[in-house]
DNA sequence: CTAACTGCAAATCGTTTGCGAGCAA
DNA sequence: TTGCTCGCAAACGATTTGCAGTTAG
């Protein structure tokens, strides 16, 4: 049973080992946007001999090869989340610029797609930039930390 | 001449310094995203005596009065930029996912705004959560790159 | 077989912090 | 005067790298 990922290693050269088998499952099982840590972490509950540097490596293999989005969320490091091919499953941040705390976001999936798809085009017309991806943050006060400012 | 941005100093009990009155400058001046580093080498063209910790400090000081915005590009650094309040003004980011190349966007802000805003209300109420500003990061190829992968 | 992959430890580099001296209000 | 700011150097923490041994195809 070859997972569809699996054809995307061949494309570029590289080879399925353990560690990114399990990286893409841990991915999978937890579906939410983790840091390298937290992926050496887990990888290491697996009973998973790794290294650090071996993750922060495949990391950065997986989001070239567009298996994984890298998102920055402005607190130091760098986060990774499953690319999500259907539409319904792509998501857009919420972050609190008090707090930190990030929440998912993924309303109005027809109308956003809609509207980003017109600006693609124009984007490659004038700039001649060819799209693969996108990412909107929303930067604001989540519920909590109104609460705390109204104080 | 009180500049319109020193109220925002009183507003939040900070004073205005040389440094931090010439750091406003050089974004003024250039106009375009900056890293602590390229803010540092500017001031210090300026004939100001100045160190890096201090660039950085007033570099977060302004993005928490809202003077300046954070932004990030995957490549290891933060950039700043100058807040822009003139919808004509606010822009976002193009980044070839190849050469790093980051390209500003500026079209369609009518139709921007009006999707944005509809957005935001809807997130207020979903989430609770209160929207301060948004950033939308398109990644794919630049034009250069392009023309190398056909190749 | 052999080029890709790995673990380890050291190195790198952007950013933060502690502290005593200096300056804005 | 007072406490916000500053420069300096040391510390920090996320990520990268060199290298020798291992493994997928």
């Amino acid at each position: 049973m070859r997972k569809t990922w699996e054809k995307q290693f061949d494309y570029f050269n590289k080879r399925v080992t353990p560690h990114r088998r399990a990286i893409i499952e841990i991915f999978e099982e937890e579906n939410r946007h983790l840091s390298a840590e937290e992926v050496y972490m887990l990888l290491k509950k697996k009973e998973e001999k790794v290294g650090i540097a071996t993750v922060y490596r495949n990391l950065d293999l997986l989001s070239q090869m567009g298996l994984l989005h890298r998102v920055n969320f402005g607190d130091g490091k760098e986060y990774y989340e499953m690319t999500r091919v259907l539409p319904g499953e792509h998501h857009h941040h919420l972050i609190c610029t008090k707090c930190g705390k990030v929440v998912d976001y993924s309303e109005l999936v027809g109308e956003e797609h809609e509207f980003l798809n017109r600006l693609e085009k124009k984007l490659s017309n004038k700039y001649g930039f060819l799209t693969q991806s996108h990412q909107i943050y929303f930067y604001g006060l989540c519920e909590d930390c109104q609460l705390i400012c109204e104080s």
